[in-house]
RNA sequence: GCGCCCGUAGCUCAGCUUGGAUAGAGCACCUGACUUCUAAUCAGGUGGUCGCAGGUUCAAAUCCUGCCGGGCGUGCCA
């Protein structure tokens, strides 16, 4: 039977059992755990009940459990305190699960929640002027996490980058190559293109100090750009594509994937037909000098300093575009080329008055999706010594990162494998996979918007609540499978009412868990909960690996019926790894 | 000033959406377990006024109000 038609049955029959004694149909009730596994599987609460039939919640729960007679998949009803307690049969519950796991595969904690919504999560927006840093990879896996996450409960997700790339900061990388580039190009040179474009934007910074006169020639390139001055183009087009190149590597190790591009200089002049729109609609206002603004309630904004109103510009007296201005205009167009129900903007939680204004200001223009739009914020990284400040050369590379967690990883395993028996592609293919895990579980396992402060000893561990923990379980799973292949056991039956011990119960347990989780984090938009129930299942599987022999069991049957749960552990982690962007290994 | 976020063990966090059984992990520290399916593991121990004060409730880490501490922002930058 089906864990869902179990938990289904044991509502069914608490309700008419409340029908029979008070009748009347009970208020909805809750389904959950008890907290020790001894206490039985599931656990309906009586206190609503209290509520509605006027009783000691204790009363109730004994009143209701002694009218409830077992079935084929209740075993019994036991109220305990205000709580009845519901134990299934141990081979209902582990074969029903496992087989239902292992049939489901890689639609395992799929839903329908989504039911087919076009979602469009967009995230990383890097600026093309230097290469991506830790902050990068915060804002890769959460989006990558999050998408996969939506993809999985039933939505469409369209996963866009919006590229930054256009504007001063860019022109001062392009000025310094010009100056003094004599050439180099990041295939003479041997760097990646986005360290090498990256390389003469720092070379600018450290010449502005001296060179005041700098910051007139970028302003003039700007110009140059704006007007399409075709050798401005075209330097311009050279040093992005460079910089494309370098990120291309880096989305590739990253895992990180794109549906769809969007660039700033195809859309930083869309928006200003919403602006007039918004004039003529009276949403908006313009000001004595040509600038054009909005006026934010007051509830939601909060006021000035001087206690008036708070007031956003849209469009500079001059008649340009400012930010926002763009940002009405992409996220129309997004919706309007997609079909979109639902906009995601992972962005840092620095832009969060940005967002909450933006989205005000499309409510104002009266688009019916605005509420539909939704900024998915996040907190820094800080570094030991504090905030990351590229100007001041305070960050963690991205690409020396992962360099330095392959590097580590790499170091571990030749340390298990002293007799060498791995070739070199092994050790590398295994230390990329425990070393991304590593960064990546480290910085998903916290809620979003919480402030990382990066602790580089932490983030290299591979013990505990990590991502190599998690993918050793797994490892762990897939050992046992596989020697047991070579064991005669095809005329086998497993018996699951063999099993039922402590560490097996709590397995199964965080096994029936995990669409719940799943389907949580994805309602959250929070992978963390992800990280935080697979550690569980990990931690169960090697409560229960060291305690409970699989292949040397006492019987066949009992084999068998160990092997399916352990088959069916090893889907849920590989599972749950796989929404997290992290690859498992079948042998550490 | 105003807005948003955070505050739980020495450190990093979970639990808060939807109030409910003795508040859970990891790290660190101490003790123990590899002739036994991988010790990147497991078992045990030490460690908590859930920021403070009120309120709602049979019941509050969880909901409400006020305060304190920290972070990020706060109209022609992105």
């Amino acid at each position: 039977m089906l864990i869902t038609n179990i938990k289904t049955e044991i509502l069914t029959v608490v309700a008419a059992a409340c029908r029979n004694l008070f009748g009347l149909q009970p208020e909805p009730l809750k389904l959950g755990y008890p907290p020790q596994v001894e206490l039985g599987d599931f656990t309906v609460e009586c206190f609503p009940l209290a509520k509605q039939f006027r009783q000691n919640p204790a009363k109730i729960a004994q009143t209701i459990a002694a009218e409830i007679e077992p079935s084929e998949s209740i075993q019994s009803v036991r109220a305990v305190g205000p709580y009845l307690n519901v134990k299934i049969h141990n081979h209902a519950l582990f074969g029903g699960v496992c087989d239902e796991i292992v049939r489901q595969k890689e639609s395992l904690g799929n839903a329908d929640r989504g039911q087919g919504q076009r979602v469009m999560v967009e995230y990383l927006s890097p600026n093309t002027n230097k290469p991506l840093h830790l902050g990068h990879i915060r804002n890769g896996v959460l989006g990558m996490t999050v998408s996969k996450l939506l993809e999985t409960t039933g939505h469409t997700v369209i996963k866009a980058n919006l590229v930054n790339d256009r504007g001063v900061h860019i022109c001062k990388s392009m000025l310094a190559w010009l100056k003094w580039g004599e050439g180099r190009t990041p295939e003479t040179t041997g760097t990646k293109g986005d360290h090498f474009v990256g390389d003469w934007y720092v070379r600018y910074a450290q010449a502005e100090n001296q060179q005041p006169d700098l910051e007139q020639g970028t302003q003039e390139m700007l110009r140059k750009w704006e007007s399409g001055d075709p050798e401005t183009l075209k330097l311009w087009e050279l040093m992005n594509g460079w910089v494309y190149g370098g990120f291309a590597e880096t989305y590739q190790k990253l895992g990180l994937e794109f549906d769809a591009f969007y660039y700033e200089s195809h859309t930083y002049n869309l928006g200003k037909d919403l602006i007039q729109m918004g004039l003529e609609k009276g949403a908006f206002v313009e000001t004595e000098d040509g600038a054009v603004i909005a006026k934010l309630p007051v509830n939601e904004f909060g006021t000035q300093r001087d206690g008036s109103q708070k007031v956003e510009t849209l469009l500079r007296s001059d008649g340009t575009s400012v930010y926002v201005t763009q940002d009405l205009g992409t996220a129309k167009m997004k919706f309007d080329e997609h079909q979109l129900d639902r906009s995601i903007y992972v962005v840092g939680s620095e832009q969060n008055y940005h967002f909450q204004c933006l989205f005000k200001l499309l409510d104002m223009l009266g688009f019916e999706w605005a509420p539909e739009c939704y900024h998915l914020s996040y907190g820094m990284v800080n570094l030991p010594e504090g905030k990351m400040k590229s100007r001041e050369g305070t960050v963690i590379d991205a690409d020396d990162l992962i360099e330095e967690m392959f590097q580590l990883a790499a170091d571990e395993i030749w340390q298990r494998d002293s007799a060498g028996r791995l070739s070199d592609e092994e050790v590398q293919k295994r230390a990329f996979a425990i070393g991304m895990a590593a960064i990546k579980f480290y910085l998903l396992r916290v809620r979003p918007e919480l402030t990382i402060n990066f602790d580089p000893k932490e983030s290299i561990s591979f013990d505990g609540f990590t991502g190599p923990y998690c993918q050793y379980a797994y490892a762990r799973c897939a050992s046992i499978l596989r020697r047991a292949q070579t064991q005669d056991l095809a005329s086998v039956d497993a018996d699951f009412s063999l099993l039922g011990n402590k560490e097996e119960l709590q397995l199964i347990r965080a096994l029936i868990q995990f669409p719940e989780v799943v389907e949580e984090a994805a309602r959250d938009l929070s992978p963390a909960r992800v990280c935080n129930h697979l550690f569980i299942v990990a931690q169960t599987v090697n409560q229960f690996y060291h305690k409970h022999p699989v292949l040397s069991a006492e019987s066949s049957p009992l084999i068998k019926a160990r092997l399916a749960l352990v088959n069916a552990s090893a889907a849920v982690i590989k599972k749950a790894l796989a929404l997290l962007g992290i690859e498992t290994l079948e042998e550490m």
